[in-house]
DNA sequence: TTCCCGTTCGGACGCTCGTCCGAAGGGAGC
DNA sequence: GCTCCCTTCGGACGAGCGTCCGAACGGGAA
């Protein structure tokens, strides 16, 4: 049997490690051996902590997006008003993006690069993290002109998601800030549905 | 001397298969081989077209964004309102986005994958499309409250731009009531910023 | 000290990739 | 019918990839 303490702190180490390499160069340009470069261990060595290259990056993804889902279902406890809820979860969000900036990268931009079962298992996770939004959304929803919910949901994941597009933390305006404009912008434009004439 | 009508259609005809193999299997993924099977040119006969990959993905992107901005800039032509210009600039993205969902993708995901040159060619014409949006909102923007500019630029590019992710024609709402849905949320959130207590 | 076993690694394997050479094909103009 | 040159392609090359074998290492228990 394998010693835990040890094993696990090297395996969290190369995960992490690995996360700074695939969101670097993208894991299909990124080699093993890059990572083991990055790591310091041998080429060899990696495969004692994991099958293959796709088993790294589903263990990257799945453990990026157990430490985001916690987060938010940990600063989401006890809040019962959908409108602090949102704030909350968009805040977090972005949070989360500005402290694992690689993390959040290889989370966007490779969900798509593992196949089969690990797939299924990380669109699960995705597809909870949405739920707990769109039960947000509908919670929030104007009785009246309400938009489409799956639209509203993914509109705001759009927002979000986009960030690591354009954002640079020390060029332009702080987190907090962008955290706000961003509710402004859609929480207004959500729940207004009254004005307009389009 | 080429025979330019012949090598002209052919070229086309290669970009197109080249961006339905790109936007299925993701660039990198993607070989020479596969655009020469899908063409049913040889291996070898294809590089008399191109110089090599890298050049044949930004023949892709740069024909696309070229049919992408002449496509707004004549829609646009003309219109001087700000708001509707808005909701054309609106309704053409995702209206090119249906009708050529491939190479939209490719537009979206692989503008990081050319370099040098290519890259800043391309980072070009990107530039000169979101100073467009950009533009318009400035001309739209609430005096008091408003959104910064940047950011609100982004975010309707990335509600925008997110939609390839989730968004089945067959299966969910038509182009056009996604495209007024979008309108609704952005428009009203964006030139609202009276109301709300954040 | 000795032994055991979790851990590490050098080096190689087979495969696929992008690219290119040299020759052959084929249609238009004489 | 002949020639020329744009066009096409079979086949190969070197490089880099993910993976794995078999041996060596080293620290805790006896």
């Amino acid at each position: 049997m394998p010693n835990r303490p040890r094993y696990d702190r090297k395996l969290e180490m190369i995960l992490q490690e690995a996360s700074r390499v695939f969101a670097d160069k993208g894991y299909h340009q990124a080699t093993v051996r890059d990572i083991a470069r990055a790591t310091g261990v041998s080429l060899a060595g990696l495969y004692y902590y994991f099958k293959g290259k796709e088993d790294l990056l589903f263990l990257v993804l799945d453990h990026s997006l157990g430490r985001l889902l916690s987060r938010q279902r940990e600063a989401l406890e006890g809040v019962t008003d959908p409108r602090a809820r949102l704030q909350i979860l968009i805040r977090n969000h972005l949070g989360f993006f500005a402290g694992n900036e690689q993390e959040m990268k290889v989370l966007i931009r490779e969900t798509a690069s593992v196949s089969g079962e690990m797939r299924e298992r990380v669109a699960d996770r995705e597809r909870e993290y949405a739920g707990i939004l769109y039960r947000i959304l509908k919670d929030l929803a104007p009785e009246e002109n309400a938009p489409d919910l799956r639209v509203a949901t993914f509109s705001l994941f759009g927002m979000l998601n986009w960030v690591y597009t354009w954002y640079v933390p020390d060029r332009h305006l702080p987190v907090e800030r962008l955290a706000h404009e961003l509710e402004q912008i859609f929480l207004n434009g959500y729940s207004a549905g009254i004005l307009d004439g389009a």
